[in-house]
DNA sequence: AATCAGGATACAG
DNA sequence: CTGTATCCTGATT
C-alpha cells in the first residue's frame, strides 16, 4: 500500500480524479484550476501564492507539463510548449503578468480564479 | 540551463 | 473558427 500523500515518480496519476468528464475538451486554464484545487496531492508541484488574487506557481514544471500531456494524450508535452499556451492567454484576458514577474509564476484574471 | 516572449504554422473538433 | 500543439529565434534570469 502506498500512502496517498506520497504517491510519484511512476504513477502521477493512475488512480486519476477525473471530475466525473472523460477529460477532453478542457481548457489549460481549467485544467490548471483542478491541480490548485487538491494541495493534498498537486500541491508539490503547483500551489497558490495568492488564492484571491489569482496568483500561483508552478513549483515542478516537469510534472505539471507532464500531467497535462496525459490529459490531452500528447505524451511529446513540455513546459515549453505548455508555457506557450499560457502566454496566449495574456492577449485573451485569462491571465496576466504579476507585477514583480518571478520565474514560473502566473496570475489568473479575475472571473477566471473563481 | 531554464524560463520567458511571441510569431508562424499545423491541427483537431 | 477556436484552442491549443509544435517549432523557432532571441532575450532574460
Amino acid at each position: 500500500m502506498v500512502s496517498p500523500l506520497l504517491a510519484d515518480d511512476a504513477d502521477e496519476e493512475t488512480t486519476t480524479n477525473n471530475n466525473g468528464r472523460g477529460g477532453t475538451h478542457i481548457h489549460l486554464w481549467q485544467f490548471l484550476k483542478e491541480l490548485l484545487h487538491q494541495p493534498q496531492l498537486y500541491g508539490s508541484c503547483i500551489r497558490w501564492l495568492d488564492r484571491p488574487k489569482g496568483v500561483f506557481k508552478i513549483e515542478d514544471s516537469v510534472r505539471v507539463a507532464r500531467l497535462w500531456g496525459k490529459r490531452k494524450n500528447r505524451p511529446a508535452m513540455n513546459y515549453d510548449k505548455l508555457s506557450r499556451s499560457i502566454r496566449q492567454y495574456y492577449k485573451k484576458g485569462i491571465m496576466k503578468k504579476t507585477e514583480r514577474s518571478q520565474r514560473l509564476v502566473y496570475q489568473f484574471c479575475h472571473p477566471y480564479c473563481l
